[in-house]
DNA sequence: GCCACATGCAAGTACCCGCTTGCAGAGGTT
DNA sequence: AACCTCTGCAAGCGGGTACTTGCATGTGGC
């Protein structure tokens, strides 16, 4: 521990205050809105003075920016789609991504609805939380062109992966609102990507 | 104009007020919530003075709810309802509804963001804004429920409804975001509902 | 021992916001 | 003319908020 990384463990401290307060940062603003939460109170749950948060990330503005940046998450879709490509039969791959939707979507439901509030005031980080879901739409995209060109499925890809995307979209968000029981997850998918990809007509 | 009606002429001023600082709100709100906006804004987009506005609403809360209120039209869905009736053959009246989904969610776009940002600290906006389509899917589960009945659909009613509605909610709020080129509604329209009827799988 | 640096603490600045108040004018009613 | 109601205007109150500053403390590296 003496010359090993000469400030590695003094970043390291520097780091873990830095995550604190964006963990913190993105519990209140999910509640409140940005507009809603004040700067005390996210140094507060960070565990940390007002005056360190001010000294890492200078503006309360900056600071919202850095919060979605870090948990955007941009990358997690491509080890999806890999993981995806390794089940074999078309309809298990859709209900394992309609699963992992969810479960992504879930995850970032709050900092979607702040940032489709905020979007319009701060546009910057309405276009960094929706980074992931346009890149996985275009993954997508490019699945559904191969499903459609092999004839496992028909119309436009572009259309096809945008209607699969919303379903899960709009299950997630109108949820709360939605609900009248909560039924399991599994068996949701596999009603979604059911009539996805056989409809609703009676065979 | 003399004694007809007494206070009509002074409460038609009134009302004239009240509704330009509704409709003042709703476009800030829109933009940038309800935190977001003052409400010495509201009153200047208004043409009117704070005061005014407090006199008439009381409280920034009260006048947030006599907005959601005042927009939410609730009653609209069962005209819509009715006249979707008048359409025989289920497609084209999955059509209709389709296209009238769009056109309302299009409408209230705005302040079902601003309701989705504040529905965890201010959840009686939320409900209040939430009306009129909770109120639609009711009735949409019943229309399914019927064309199960008739052996037109298989399927969970409700299910099925919800899938229907969130296939054009997650078309409108998500349009922004993913849209490539805008194209035109009709044929969204029936993409979206030959979908629904008859899946993605090739004919 | 000394330096560099991250942090806590306390106080403060300069503004902003929701909301109130008192007064005055304008319009219509009786 | 007397009155009532709606409104504008200007000022202000109390509290909050983003952000700053100066100083003290502790910790690890040289």
């Amino acid at each position: 521990m003496t010359l090993k990384e000469p400030e590695a463990i003094a970043k390291s401290g520097v780091e873990e205050t830095r995550l604190r307060i964006l963990a913190a940062a993105r519990k209140l603003y999910a509640e409140r809105g940005s507009r809603g939460t004040t700067t005390r109170e996210v140094a507060d749950l960070a565990g940390v003075n007002e005056a360190t948060l001010f000294r890492h990330f200078g503006t309360k503005q900056q600071l919202l920016a850095a919060m979605y940046d870090h948990f955007s998450e941009a990358s997690a879709y491509v080890s999806i789609l890999e993981r995806m490509l390794e089940i074999s039969g078309m309809e298990a791959q859709l209900r394992f991504l309609g699963a992992e939707a969810i479960e992504s979507l879930r995850r970032k439901e709050d900092l979607i609805k702040v940032s489709m509030a905020e979007e319009i005031a701060f546009p910057e980080a309405g276009t960094c939380a929706w980074r992931a879901p346009v890149a996985g739409k275009l993954m997508l995209t490019e699945y559904m062109r191969e499903r459609v060109e092999a004839g496992e499925l028909q119309g436009d890809p572009e259309t096809l992966a945008r209607i699969f995307m919303s379903l899960f979209f709009a299950y997630v968000m109108a949820n709360r609102i939605w609900s009248g029981e909560e039924r399991p997850r599994d068996s949701v998918v596999q009603t979604i990507v059911d009539t996805f990809v056989n409809g609703a007509r009676p065979r």
